[in-house]
DNA sequence: GCAAAAGTGTTGACTTTACACCCATGC
DNA sequence: GCATGGGTGTAAAGTCAACACTTTTGC
Protein backbone atom coordinates (compact mmCIF):
# COMPACT_ATOMS: atom_id res chain seq x y z
CA UNK A 1 0.00 0.00 0.00
CA UNK A 2 2.49 2.96 0.72
CA UNK A 3 4.89 1.20 -1.38
CA UNK A 4 6.93 3.16 -3.45
CA UNK A 5 5.19 2.19 -6.49
CA UNK A 6 1.88 3.42 -5.61
CA UNK A 7 -0.13 6.72 -5.36
CA UNK A 8 -3.47 7.08 -4.75
CA UNK A 9 -5.96 8.45 -7.05
CA UNK A 10 -8.31 11.11 -5.69
CA UNK A 11 -11.29 13.34 -8.36
CA UNK A 12 -12.24 16.16 -6.64
CA UNK A 13 -14.43 19.81 -7.89
CA UNK A 14 -14.02 23.20 -7.56
CA UNK A 15 -17.86 24.40 -8.12
CA UNK A 16 -18.90 27.87 -8.53
CA UNK A 17 -22.33 29.66 -8.51
CA UNK A 18 -23.48 33.01 -8.85
CA UNK A 19 -25.38 35.04 -5.99
CA UNK A 20 -25.86 38.43 -4.33
CA UNK A 21 -23.56 39.64 -2.16
CA UNK A 22 -25.09 40.29 0.99
CA UNK A 23 -23.57 43.33 1.54
CA UNK A 24 -23.02 45.05 -2.13
CA UNK A 25 -26.56 43.00 -3.50
CA UNK A 26 -23.96 42.93 -6.60
CA UNK A 27 -23.68 39.48 -7.93
CA UNK A 28 -20.61 37.49 -6.97
CA UNK A 29 -18.87 34.17 -6.92
CA UNK A 30 -19.50 31.88 -4.51
CA UNK A 31 -18.24 27.82 -3.93
CA UNK A 32 -19.61 25.54 -1.29
CA UNK A 33 -16.71 23.98 0.76
CA UNK A 34 -17.14 20.79 3.28
CA UNK A 35 -15.47 20.24 6.59
CA UNK A 36 -12.84 17.50 6.60
CA UNK A 37 -13.93 15.01 9.57
CA UNK A 38 -11.45 13.09 9.46
CA UNK A 39 -7.30 13.84 9.55
CA UNK A 40 -5.53 15.15 7.96
CA UNK A 41 -7.06 18.34 7.93
CA UNK A 42 -9.53 17.51 10.47
CA UNK A 43 -11.74 20.40 10.38
CA UNK A 44 -10.48 22.78 8.10
CA UNK A 45 -13.03 23.50 5.27
CA UNK A 46 -11.42 21.95 1.65
CA UNK A 47 -13.59 20.99 -1.70
CA UNK A 48 -15.73 18.51 -2.20
CA UNK A 49 -14.12 14.90 -3.64
CA UNK A 50 -13.44 11.37 -2.71
CA UNK A 51 -11.44 8.74 -3.71
CA UNK A 52 -11.57 7.08 -7.63
CA UNK A 53 -13.28 3.76 -8.38
CA UNK A 54 -11.76 1.49 -10.71
CA UNK A 55 -14.62 1.16 -12.51
CA UNK A 56 -15.97 4.63 -12.50
CA UNK A 57 -15.57 7.22 -15.34
CA UNK A 58 -13.51 10.53 -14.20
CA UNK A 59 -16.26 13.04 -15.20
CA UNK A 60 -18.95 10.64 -13.57
CA UNK A 61 -17.29 10.35 -9.82
CA UNK A 62 -16.43 14.08 -9.93
CA UNK A 63 -20.23 14.16 -10.07
CA UNK A 64 -21.25 11.67 -7.77
CA UNK A 65 -19.06 13.12 -4.95
CA UNK A 66 -20.07 16.83 -5.20
CA UNK A 67 -23.71 15.41 -5.55
CA UNK A 68 -22.93 12.95 -2.54
CA UNK A 69 -21.65 15.80 -0.24
CA UNK A 70 -23.18 19.19 -1.24
CA UNK A 71 -26.43 17.85 -3.18
CA UNK A 72 -25.49 19.96 -6.02
CA UNK A 73 -25.72 18.72 -10.09
CA UNK A 74 -23.56 20.58 -12.04
CA UNK A 75 -24.64 21.97 -15.45
CA UNK A 76 -21.61 22.58 -16.67
CA UNK A 77 -18.52 20.22 -15.62
CA UNK A 78 -14.68 20.13 -17.25
CA UNK A 79 -11.72 19.01 -15.92
CA UNK A 80 -9.45 21.38 -14.79
CA UNK A 81 -6.23 19.90 -14.02
CA UNK A 82 -4.02 16.80 -11.95
CA UNK A 83 -2.57 18.00 -9.10
CA UNK A 84 0.00 15.61 -7.54
CA UNK A 85 2.98 17.19 -6.00
CA UNK A 86 4.62 14.88 -3.83
CA UNK A 87 4.30 17.40 -0.96
CA UNK A 88 0.37 18.07 -1.31
CA UNK A 89 -0.80 15.72 1.40
CA UNK A 90 1.43 14.28 4.46
CA UNK A 91 1.63 10.13 3.93
CA UNK A 92 0.99 8.41 1.44
CA UNK A 93 1.39 10.65 -2.33
CA UNK A 94 -2.15 11.30 -3.42
CA UNK A 95 -2.71 12.79 -7.09
CA UNK A 96 -6.33 14.51 -7.05
CA UNK A 97 -7.73 14.79 -10.95
CA UNK A 98 -9.70 18.16 -10.59
CA UNK A 99 -12.65 19.12 -12.25
CA UNK A 100 -14.60 22.63 -12.28
CA UNK A 101 -18.74 22.61 -12.40
CA UNK A 102 -20.73 25.38 -12.37
CA UNK A 103 -24.51 25.66 -11.11
CA UNK A 104 -27.18 27.39 -11.46
CA UNK A 105 -28.15 30.07 -9.00
CA UNK A 106 -31.76 28.68 -8.04
CA UNK A 107 -30.19 25.32 -7.49
CA UNK A 108 -27.22 26.85 -5.73
CA UNK A 109 -29.80 28.45 -3.24
CA UNK A 110 -31.58 24.38 -2.64
CA UNK A 111 -28.03 23.03 -1.74
CA UNK A 112 -27.59 21.31 1.64
CA UNK A 113 -25.82 23.39 4.00
CA UNK A 114 -24.86 22.64 7.37
CA UNK A 115 -23.15 22.11 9.71
CA UNK A 116 -20.19 20.42 8.12
CA UNK A 117 -21.02 22.53 4.13
CA UNK A 118 -21.26 25.63 3.53
CA UNK A 119 -20.88 28.72 1.13
CA UNK A 120 -17.82 30.97 1.02
CA UNK A 121 -17.49 34.13 -1.47
CA UNK A 122 -14.65 33.13 -4.07
CA UNK A 123 -12.49 36.26 -3.31
CA UNK A 124 -12.81 35.89 0.50
CA UNK A 125 -11.97 32.31 1.51
CA UNK A 126 -10.35 30.52 4.61
CA UNK A 127 -7.65 28.61 4.70
CA UNK A 128 -7.91 25.54 3.19
CA UNK A 129 -7.14 22.05 3.54
CA UNK A 130 -3.63 20.34 1.50
CA UNK A 131 -3.02 22.63 -1.64
CA UNK A 132 -6.59 23.49 -2.11
CA UNK A 133 -6.69 27.52 -2.03
CA UNK A 134 -4.22 27.06 -5.22
CA UNK A 135 -6.35 24.63 -6.52
CA UNK A 136 -9.30 27.49 -6.46
CA UNK A 137 -7.13 30.27 -7.51
CA UNK A 138 -6.52 28.54 -10.98
CA UNK A 139 -9.83 27.53 -11.51
CA UNK A 140 -10.68 31.46 -11.06
CA UNK A 141 -8.25 32.05 -13.37
CA UNK A 142 -9.40 29.63 -15.73
CA UNK A 143 -13.06 30.83 -15.41
CA UNK A 144 -12.37 34.16 -15.89
CA UNK A 145 -9.68 33.91 -19.00
CA UNK A 146 -12.35 31.49 -20.68
CA UNK A 147 -12.56 32.87 -24.13
CA UNK A 148 -16.26 31.01 -24.70
CA UNK A 149 -18.09 32.87 -22.05
CA UNK A 150 -21.79 31.90 -23.68
CA UNK A 151 -21.31 28.40 -22.23
CA UNK A 152 -20.62 30.08 -18.90
CA UNK A 153 -22.90 32.27 -18.73
CA UNK A 154 -25.79 29.68 -19.91
CA UNK A 155 -24.34 26.94 -16.86
CA UNK A 156 -25.58 29.53 -14.35
CA UNK A 157 -28.62 30.76 -15.88
CA UNK A 158 -31.89 28.74 -16.71
CA UNK A 159 -33.41 27.64 -20.33
CA UNK A 160 -34.53 31.56 -21.26
CA UNK A 161 -32.90 34.57 -20.03
CA UNK A 162 -32.54 37.90 -21.06
CA UNK A 163 -29.26 39.76 -21.94
CA UNK A 164 -29.48 41.79 -19.23
CA UNK A 165 -29.28 38.52 -17.02
CA UNK A 166 -26.74 37.52 -19.19
CA UNK A 167 -24.83 40.55 -18.86
CA UNK A 168 -25.18 40.48 -15.25
CA UNK A 169 -23.42 37.03 -15.17
CA UNK A 170 -20.27 38.54 -17.35
CA UNK A 171 -19.85 41.00 -15.23
CA UNK A 172 -19.62 38.99 -12.00
CA UNK A 173 -17.35 36.72 -14.04
CA UNK A 174 -15.25 39.82 -15.37
CA UNK A 175 -15.65 42.05 -12.83
CA UNK A 176 -16.17 44.94 -14.22
CA UNK A 177 -18.70 47.04 -15.98
CA UNK A 178 -19.85 46.26 -19.62
CA UNK A 179 -21.61 48.57 -21.83
CA UNK A 180 -25.22 47.27 -22.41
CA UNK A 181 -25.89 48.62 -26.53
CA UNK A 182 -22.35 47.58 -27.13
CA UNK A 183 -22.82 43.81 -25.18
CA UNK A 184 -25.71 43.53 -26.70
CA UNK A 185 -24.25 43.82 -30.48
CA UNK A 186 -21.41 41.33 -29.62
CA UNK A 187 -24.13 38.69 -28.32
CA UNK A 188 -26.25 39.13 -31.43
CA UNK A 189 -23.03 38.59 -33.60
CA UNK A 190 -21.86 36.04 -32.05
CA UNK A 191 -24.48 33.65 -32.76
CA UNK A 192 -24.50 31.46 -29.14
CA UNK A 193 -28.16 32.89 -28.54
CA UNK A 194 -31.65 32.77 -30.06
CA UNK A 195 -34.25 35.19 -29.61
CA UNK A 196 -37.31 33.21 -28.88
CA UNK A 197 -39.84 35.60 -29.16
CA UNK A 198 -41.19 36.06 -26.19
CA UNK A 199 -40.69 38.53 -23.41
CA UNK A 200 -40.68 39.16 -19.58
CA UNK A 201 -43.02 41.06 -18.69
CA UNK A 202 -43.88 42.73 -15.27
CA UNK A 203 -40.78 45.13 -14.59
CA UNK A 204 -41.53 48.93 -14.39
CA UNK A 205 -39.72 49.28 -17.72
CA UNK A 206 -39.91 47.86 -21.71
CA UNK A 207 -39.90 44.24 -21.82
CA UNK A 208 -37.28 42.93 -22.74
CA UNK A 209 -36.52 39.76 -24.79
CA UNK A 210 -35.84 36.19 -24.01
CA UNK A 211 -33.00 34.31 -25.41
CA UNK A 212 -32.12 30.79 -25.43
CA UNK A 213 -29.03 29.43 -25.67
CA UNK A 214 -28.11 28.24 -29.43
CA UNK A 215 -27.08 24.29 -28.88
CA UNK A 216 -25.77 23.54 -32.66
CA UNK A 217 -22.99 26.62 -31.62
CA UNK A 218 -21.18 25.15 -28.69
CA UNK A 219 -18.07 23.74 -31.15
CA UNK A 220 -14.86 25.16 -31.21
CA UNK A 221 -14.62 25.21 -27.27
CA UNK A 222 -12.55 21.77 -26.23
CA UNK A 223 -10.99 21.24 -29.67
CA UNK A 224 -11.28 16.95 -30.23
CA UNK A 225 -12.51 16.03 -27.10
CA UNK A 226 -16.01 16.74 -26.63
CA UNK A 227 -17.63 18.76 -24.20
CA UNK A 228 -18.22 16.93 -21.04
CA UNK A 229 -21.44 17.81 -19.19
CA UNK A 230 -22.49 15.83 -15.93
CA UNK B 1 -4.03 -5.86 -8.01
CA UNK B 2 -7.44 -5.57 -10.05
CA UNK B 3 -9.47 -4.66 -7.24
CA UNK B 4 -12.40 -2.56 -7.93
CA UNK B 5 -10.89 -0.02 -6.25
CA UNK B 6 -7.59 0.90 -7.84
CA UNK B 7 -6.43 2.28 -10.92
CA UNK B 8 -2.73 2.46 -12.23
CA UNK B 9 -1.40 5.94 -13.16
CA UNK B 10 0.37 6.26 -16.04
CA UNK B 11 2.72 9.82 -17.31
CA UNK B 12 2.24 9.88 -20.94
CA UNK B 13 4.50 13.02 -23.04
CA UNK B 14 3.54 14.48 -26.52
CA UNK B 15 6.64 15.48 -28.23
CA UNK B 16 6.93 18.09 -30.50
CA UNK B 17 9.72 19.40 -32.94
CA UNK B 18 10.03 21.20 -35.91
CA UNK B 19 11.63 20.11 -39.11
CA UNK B 20 11.47 20.46 -43.19
CA UNK B 21 9.26 18.03 -44.48
CA UNK B 22 11.14 15.99 -47.26
CA UNK B 23 8.84 16.45 -49.90
CA UNK B 24 7.97 20.42 -49.66
CA UNK B 25 10.98 21.35 -47.54
CA UNK B 26 8.49 23.19 -45.67
CA UNK B 27 8.75 23.73 -41.79
CA UNK B 28 6.18 20.95 -40.39
CA UNK B 29 5.54 19.85 -36.95
CA UNK B 30 6.85 15.71 -36.57
CA UNK B 31 7.06 14.09 -33.53
CA UNK B 32 8.81 10.54 -31.93
CA UNK B 33 6.80 7.57 -31.19
CA UNK B 34 7.87 4.36 -29.35
CA UNK B 35 7.32 1.29 -30.68
CA UNK B 36 5.48 -1.73 -28.24
CA UNK B 37 7.21 -4.10 -27.03
CA UNK B 38 4.70 -5.88 -25.48
CA UNK B 39 1.01 -6.71 -25.00
CA UNK B 40 -1.54 -5.01 -25.56
CA UNK B 41 -0.94 -3.97 -28.66
CA UNK B 42 2.16 -5.53 -29.27
CA UNK B 43 4.37 -3.67 -32.26
CA UNK B 44 2.26 -0.67 -33.04
CA UNK B 45 3.03 2.82 -32.55
CA UNK B 46 2.27 5.17 -29.03
CA UNK B 47 3.64 7.64 -27.28
CA UNK B 48 6.79 7.69 -25.04
CA UNK B 49 5.75 7.03 -21.16
CA UNK B 50 5.67 4.69 -18.29
CA UNK B 51 4.10 4.17 -15.10
CA UNK B 52 4.41 7.07 -12.23
CA UNK B 53 7.08 5.99 -9.47
CA UNK B 54 5.26 6.96 -5.83
CA UNK B 55 8.36 8.77 -4.93
CA UNK B 56 8.51 11.30 -8.28
CA UNK B 57 7.15 14.30 -9.30
CA UNK B 58 4.42 14.42 -12.21
CA UNK B 59 6.76 16.39 -14.48
CA UNK B 60 9.95 15.12 -13.89
CA UNK B 61 8.02 11.15 -14.50
CA UNK B 62 7.09 12.81 -17.80
CA UNK B 63 10.86 14.22 -18.81
CA UNK B 64 12.89 11.33 -17.29
CA UNK B 65 10.45 8.83 -19.42
CA UNK B 66 11.01 10.68 -22.71
CA UNK B 67 14.78 11.02 -21.95
CA UNK B 68 14.73 6.87 -21.77
CA UNK B 69 13.03 5.99 -24.34
CA UNK B 70 14.08 8.88 -27.02
CA UNK B 71 17.11 10.43 -25.21
CA UNK B 72 15.31 13.80 -25.74
CA UNK B 73 15.38 17.03 -23.30
CA UNK B 74 12.81 19.16 -23.88
CA UNK B 75 12.49 22.80 -23.62
CA UNK B 76 8.98 23.26 -23.11
CA UNK B 77 6.84 21.09 -20.80
CA UNK B 78 3.45 21.49 -19.72
CA UNK B 79 0.63 19.65 -18.46
CA UNK B 80 -2.49 18.72 -21.48
CA UNK B 81 -4.84 16.55 -19.91
CA UNK B 82 -5.65 13.53 -17.65
CA UNK B 83 -6.84 10.67 -19.90
CA UNK B 84 -9.54 7.61 -17.39
CA UNK B 85 -11.46 6.38 -19.92
CA UNK B 86 -12.50 2.93 -18.15
CA UNK B 87 -12.18 1.41 -21.79
CA UNK B 88 -8.98 3.03 -22.99
CA UNK B 89 -6.83 0.05 -22.29
CA UNK B 90 -7.71 -3.46 -22.23
CA UNK B 91 -7.31 -5.37 -18.95
CA UNK B 92 -7.01 -2.99 -15.36
CA UNK B 93 -7.83 0.78 -15.92
CA UNK B 94 -4.95 3.00 -16.84
CA UNK B 95 -5.18 6.71 -15.87
CA UNK B 96 -2.71 8.70 -17.91
CA UNK B 97 -1.28 12.28 -17.10
CA UNK B 98 -0.32 13.09 -20.19
CA UNK B 99 2.20 16.39 -20.75
CA UNK B 100 2.85 17.84 -23.95
CA UNK B 101 6.51 18.93 -24.68
CA UNK B 102 8.67 20.67 -27.48
CA UNK B 103 12.23 19.94 -28.41
CA UNK B 104 14.58 22.11 -30.17
CA UNK B 105 14.76 20.92 -34.19
CA UNK B 106 18.64 20.55 -33.90
CA UNK B 107 18.17 18.81 -30.93
CA UNK B 108 15.48 16.43 -32.09
CA UNK B 109 18.34 15.59 -35.04
CA UNK B 110 20.47 14.17 -32.68
CA UNK B 111 17.50 11.84 -30.98
CA UNK B 112 17.97 8.21 -31.07
CA UNK B 113 16.09 6.52 -34.02
CA UNK B 114 15.73 2.68 -34.51
CA UNK B 115 13.88 -0.19 -34.95
CA UNK B 116 12.06 1.12 -31.95
CA UNK B 117 11.70 4.95 -31.91
CA UNK B 118 11.12 6.87 -35.05
CA UNK B 119 9.48 10.39 -36.30
CA UNK B 120 6.72 10.87 -37.87
CA UNK B 121 5.00 14.02 -39.53
CA UNK B 122 2.23 15.14 -37.16
CA UNK B 123 -0.73 14.92 -39.41
CA UNK B 124 0.25 11.80 -41.05
CA UNK B 125 0.10 9.01 -38.21
CA UNK B 126 -0.39 5.78 -38.43
CA UNK B 127 -2.88 4.14 -36.09
CA UNK B 128 -1.59 4.35 -32.55
CA UNK B 129 -2.10 2.05 -29.50
CA UNK B 130 -4.91 2.59 -27.11
CA UNK B 131 -6.24 6.57 -27.81
CA UNK B 132 -3.10 7.93 -28.37
CA UNK B 133 -4.64 9.06 -31.83
CA UNK B 134 -7.11 11.36 -30.04
CA UNK B 135 -4.66 12.35 -27.07
CA UNK B 136 -2.27 13.49 -30.40
CA UNK B 137 -5.04 15.75 -31.97
CA UNK B 138 -5.65 17.13 -28.55
CA UNK B 139 -2.16 18.31 -28.24
CA UNK B 140 -2.23 19.13 -31.62
CA UNK B 141 -5.05 21.54 -30.79
CA UNK B 142 -3.64 23.06 -27.60
CA UNK B 143 -0.46 23.82 -29.64
CA UNK B 144 -2.66 26.04 -32.68
CA UNK B 145 -5.09 27.41 -30.07
CA UNK B 146 -2.73 28.98 -27.69
CA UNK B 147 -2.43 32.61 -27.34
CA UNK B 148 1.14 32.88 -26.27
CA UNK B 149 2.97 32.15 -28.87
CA UNK B 150 6.44 33.26 -27.96
CA UNK B 151 7.44 31.13 -25.32
CA UNK B 152 6.58 28.23 -28.00
CA UNK B 153 8.54 29.30 -30.79
CA UNK B 154 11.40 30.24 -28.17
CA UNK B 155 11.26 26.65 -27.40
CA UNK B 156 11.89 25.24 -30.95
CA UNK B 157 14.28 27.47 -31.56
CA UNK B 158 18.05 27.99 -29.98
CA UNK B 159 19.59 30.99 -27.88
CA UNK B 160 19.52 33.39 -31.01
CA UNK B 161 17.25 33.42 -33.81
CA UNK B 162 16.22 35.84 -36.82
CA UNK B 163 12.48 37.23 -37.25
CA UNK B 164 12.55 35.28 -39.99
CA UNK B 165 13.06 31.77 -38.32
CA UNK B 166 10.58 32.57 -35.62
CA UNK B 167 8.30 33.70 -38.49
CA UNK B 168 8.67 30.15 -39.77
CA UNK B 169 7.39 28.50 -36.56
CA UNK B 170 4.56 30.77 -36.67
CA UNK B 171 3.90 29.64 -40.16
CA UNK B 172 4.91 25.79 -39.17
CA UNK B 173 2.54 25.76 -36.19
CA UNK B 174 -0.52 27.86 -37.84
CA UNK B 175 -0.36 26.46 -41.05
CA UNK B 176 -0.56 29.46 -42.91
CA UNK B 177 1.89 32.50 -44.58
CA UNK B 178 2.43 35.43 -42.61
CA UNK B 179 2.89 39.01 -43.80
CA UNK B 180 6.43 39.33 -42.95
CA UNK B 181 6.06 43.18 -42.34
CA UNK B 182 3.21 42.85 -39.79
CA UNK B 183 4.84 40.39 -38.29
CA UNK B 184 7.71 42.14 -37.23
CA UNK B 185 5.94 44.84 -36.00
CA UNK B 186 3.79 42.39 -33.78
CA UNK B 187 6.55 41.12 -32.54
CA UNK B 188 8.58 44.32 -31.77
CA UNK B 189 5.45 45.60 -30.13
CA UNK B 190 4.79 42.76 -27.62
CA UNK B 191 8.12 42.87 -26.45
CA UNK B 192 8.98 39.25 -26.34
CA UNK B 193 12.06 39.71 -28.15
CA UNK B 194 15.45 41.11 -28.00
CA UNK B 195 17.74 42.66 -30.37
CA UNK B 196 21.43 41.20 -29.52
CA UNK B 197 23.10 43.94 -31.82
CA UNK B 198 24.70 41.06 -33.74
CA UNK B 199 24.15 40.16 -37.81
CA UNK B 200 23.64 36.83 -39.01
CA UNK B 201 26.28 37.15 -42.24
CA UNK B 202 26.38 34.65 -45.42
CA UNK B 203 23.61 34.45 -47.07
CA UNK B 204 23.28 36.11 -50.22
CA UNK B 205 20.89 39.03 -49.06
CA UNK B 206 21.08 41.50 -46.60
CA UNK B 207 22.22 40.48 -43.21
CA UNK B 208 19.33 40.01 -40.88
CA UNK B 209 19.43 40.65 -36.88
CA UNK B 210 19.97 38.25 -34.31
CA UNK B 211 17.10 38.44 -31.20
CA UNK B 212 16.87 36.92 -27.91
CA UNK B 213 14.24 36.17 -25.90
CA UNK B 214 13.15 38.64 -23.55
CA UNK B 215 13.24 36.12 -20.18
CA UNK B 216 10.97 39.47 -18.24
CA UNK B 217 8.22 38.73 -20.32
CA UNK B 218 7.01 35.13 -19.87
CA UNK B 219 4.05 35.64 -16.73
CA UNK B 220 0.53 35.64 -17.57
CA UNK B 221 0.73 32.61 -19.29
CA UNK B 222 -0.35 29.36 -16.98
CA UNK B 223 -1.85 32.07 -14.37
CA UNK B 224 -1.66 31.10 -10.93
CA UNK B 225 0.26 27.91 -11.93
CA UNK B 226 4.12 28.72 -12.94
CA UNK B 227 5.44 26.84 -15.82
CA UNK B 228 6.74 24.14 -15.30
CA UNK B 229 10.17 23.49 -17.76
CA UNK B 230 11.36 19.75 -17.58
C1' DG C 1 -46.32 62.26 -17.57
C1' DC C 2 -42.24 60.21 -15.35
C1' DA C 3 -38.76 56.78 -14.24
C1' DA C 4 -36.33 52.95 -15.72
C1' DA C 5 -34.42 49.79 -18.48
C1' DA C 6 -34.68 47.98 -23.49
C1' DG C 7 -32.87 48.67 -27.67
C1' DT C 8 -30.71 51.59 -31.93
C1' DG C 9 -27.37 54.76 -34.22
C1' DT C 10 -23.20 57.17 -34.76
C1' DT C 11 -18.66 58.84 -34.27
C1' DG C 12 -13.73 58.81 -33.32
C1' DA C 13 -9.87 55.98 -31.79
C1' DC C 14 -7.43 52.29 -32.44
C1' DT C 15 -5.84 47.78 -34.75
C1' DT C 16 -5.17 44.88 -38.51
C1' DT C 17 -4.11 43.91 -43.31
C1' DA C 18 -2.36 44.51 -47.72
C1' DC C 19 1.07 46.02 -50.50
C1' DA C 20 4.46 49.43 -52.39
C1' DC C 21 9.04 50.47 -51.88
C1' DC C 22 13.94 51.05 -50.32
C1' DC C 23 18.27 48.61 -48.23
C1' DA C 24 22.28 45.58 -47.88
C1' DT C 25 24.52 41.63 -49.02
C1' DG C 26 26.65 37.50 -52.25
C1' DC C 27 27.59 36.37 -56.65
C1' DG D 1 24.51 44.79 -62.02
C1' DC D 2 21.03 41.50 -60.38
C1' DA D 3 18.59 38.46 -57.38
C1' DT D 4 17.10 37.76 -52.69
C1' DG D 5 15.38 38.38 -48.52
C1' DG D 6 15.71 42.25 -44.70
C1' DG D 7 13.44 46.11 -43.25
C1' DT D 8 10.26 50.70 -43.51
C1' DG D 9 6.09 53.46 -44.81
C1' DT D 10 1.40 54.07 -45.54
C1' DA D 11 -3.40 53.97 -46.65
C1' DA D 12 -7.76 51.35 -46.59
C1' DA D 13 -10.60 48.22 -43.97
C1' DG D 14 -12.17 46.56 -39.98
C1' DT D 15 -12.84 46.47 -34.95
C1' DC D 16 -13.90 48.52 -30.57
C1' DA D 17 -15.47 51.86 -26.93
C1' DA D 18 -18.17 55.67 -25.62
C1' DC D 19 -22.29 57.87 -25.48
C1' DA D 20 -26.47 60.24 -27.38
C1' DC D 21 -30.92 59.04 -28.45
C1' DT D 22 -35.46 56.58 -29.20
C1' DT D 23 -38.85 52.92 -27.47
C1' DT D 24 -41.98 50.62 -24.31
C1' DT D 25 -43.52 49.30 -20.21
C1' DG D 26 -45.43 50.16 -14.79
C1' DC D 27 -46.95 53.43 -11.86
Amino acid sequence: MTSKNQSTLAVSTVIFALRPDEASGLMTLWLPLVRRIREPHLGQWALPGGWLPGDEELAAAASRTLRETTGLAPKYLEQLYTFGDLGRSPGNRVVSVVYWALVQSDEAALAAVGENVQWFPADRLPELAFDHNRIVDYALWRLRTKVEYSRIAHAFLGETFTLAQLRDVHEAVLQKPLDPANFRRTVEASGTVVDTGQHLAGARHRPPRLYRYNDSSRLADQGPLGPSIG
